[in-house]
Order: structure tokens, then sequence, then C-alpha cells
DNA sequence: CCTCACTTGTCAAGCGTTCAACTAAATCGT
DNA sequence: ACGATTTAGTTGAACGCTTGACAAGTGAGG
């Protein structure tokens, strides 16, 4: 099967996808590392737990959630533990289990970092863009999302 | 001065980016890591390489093209000329300059890696979208560059 | 010329991630 | 009840990136 190249309009649009998603990462790390100390990859597990019943969540659920592999996830929660952020203990229906905890110094750090997380937010996404292009850019993100074989509803549910 | 959260409308939009960019550089990543034994990446440096006058670029401007700091770019340099897939050559009107060229051995290994990665791209970006998405898309990426302090035009115009 | 500020590219150290191997516990089939 | 398989989580090595420091080169002003 002979390849479907991209045409102009096309290699345009995928220059700026790319060109946006990495400067928007870029500037979130930068901002959170900067302000909070945190990379944002471990400022989105502390909002995860934060946003869950007891503070707490299931290693196994809390890295299906954030995207992570579960190695990635214990090396990320022993950092956390490191700083007092996050504790872990047993989870007591699966001997295997192990249950990730906020603590209060971390729901305090998390505390003090979202203000300026959600302001870079409102002002390099929300802020340029009007209503009708939200919209467009939302329904685009959920095709894109099925596309790659997830449920895009189920994204939106987690928010808590 | 307050924070103005984000609302549910919002936090869902913020979501699905977040996850529709995630899980994109992760498929084209392991895409490429699968097929063609590279990172993103370093296909992306070939790229402007290739598309360059003698396939040759100064390591300033490749760096910059290529959203990297110097530092980065000495790195991948370092590991594509392992690979024989770039050389590198003394700049003659600088002398702290230095040119990365493509060799024909990385031409190759990027011809053979290119259609499966736009075969990708098509599959999870220009397929699923209708064109009134793509355009929105285009544009709501086009804002947000220029919010992120980047002119866009520059980006769309870096085509070759 | 010479100096001084700036630019270019590299390097070492440290951070976060991935990959593969591993332990331990639960589950399933017979 | 028992071995095989699956699942949960951890670990260490390797990888790629960032940061900060550095040597070498440039170029404008005195």
């Amino acid at each position: 099967m002979t390849t479907r190249w991209l045409n102009d309009e096309e290699k345009t649009t995928w220059r700026l996808w790319i060109t946006a998603t990495r400067l928007m990462e870029e500037k979130l790390d930068a901002q959170l590392r900067e302000d909070a100390g945190m990379p944002h990859s471990y400022y989105e597990i502390l909002v995860r737990l934060s946003a869950s019943p007891d503070r707490a969540m299931r290693m196994r659920d809390l890295a299906e959630v954030t995207l992570s592999s579960r190695s990635r996830l214990s090396h990320a929660i022993g950092k956390l533990e490191g700083l007092g952020w996050v504790s872990r203990e047993q989870c007591a229906e699966d001997g295997r289990g192990l249950i990730a905890v906020l603590t209060d110094e971390g729901f305090a750090a998390l505390a003090e970092a979202a203000p300026g997380h959600v302001e870079t937010v409102r002002t390099h996404l929300f802020d340029p863009l009007d209503p009708g292009q939200l919209e467009a850019l939302t329904e685009a993100c959920a095709r894109m999302i099925a596309a790659l074989g997830v449920d895009p509803t189920a994204v939106a549910a987690t928010l808590d």
C-alpha cells in the first residue's frame, strides 16, 4: 500500500499541534518546578489523590488514571514518600495491594501549588481561545483519544 | 487576586487535552522505537536535516527548530553520530560553529521510518477529524503557541 | 590591538522514566 | 487441594533530558 503523505495544509496542522503540545507541557512543568518544586507528573498524582475518598488510592488504579506504568508510579510514590507528601499503607482486601495516601503536608503542598498552575492553564489555553474553538478542541481531543484506543467518556468522567 | 478555578466544562476540556497529547506522543514514540529503533525526538532531527539544503544545519539552528536546548541537541547528535546517521563538520564562517550533516545511512533510515510514522499520524489525528475540526484545531494550536510566546506563522513556515 | 560581553557547543552530575527481572499474593482449572 | 497462570508492586540498570559550569570563538568599543 502506498503511503498517504501529508499535504502542505496537513503538515501545517501537524507542526502546530506538535509545537503547541510541547510548549504547553514545557511551560506547565517549568512553572510547577519553579513555584512548587515538583514536576507536572507529581502534581497530577497529588491531584488524583486529593480528589479521592480518604485522599487514598490503590497503586494500580492510580497508575491507570495517571497514564503511568506501575514501575513509573512506584518510583514516583517513593519520591513523594521521601518528601513526606504521600504514605503507603497495606490494602485490607488484597494482600498484594498497596494504598497511596496523601498526607496533610502533601495536601498543603498541593493547595499552595494549585493557584499558579490553574493560572498558567488559563493564560495559555482558555484565555486565547473563544468558546467555539474550545468546543471544537474538546471534540477533536475526544476523537483522537478514541482513535488511540481509550474511551474518552471515561477520561472526561474522572473529574471529581 | 483570587484564583479563577476551572468549571466542570473547562475541566473536561483540560483533561481531554492532557490525555490526547500524552497518548499521541506515547503512540508516536512507541511506533518509531518499535519500527525504526529511534525515539520521536531523533526522528524529528533527521526530518529537519533531510529538508535542509545539503542535508545540513548548524547546531544552533537545528536546536531552535526542534525546540531543543543546545545541550540536549548535543547529546542527541552524539547518539546519531554513533549510529552513523549524522556527522559533524566544522563551520567555515564561525570557528565556534558545527554543522550536523545527515549521512546516506541516516537518510536511508529516515526513508524507511517515514511511511509508518505518517500512517500513525493519519490514523490517530487526521482520519478521526472532519475538515472543520481540523481547521479549528489548527487555529486553536496557533493561538496557544502565540500565547506561549512563539510566533505561530514562523512555526508554520518551517515546512520545507 | 586589547578588552569585555556575548555566543557556541560540550561535559558531568542529577533527575525522572523505561525496561526487564523479580517477589509475593491471588485466581483458576482440574 | 494443588500446581499453573495471572496480577500487584518493587528494584536496578540504562536511557534521555536538564542544569550549571566551562573553554573556545566572536565582535563591538575604547
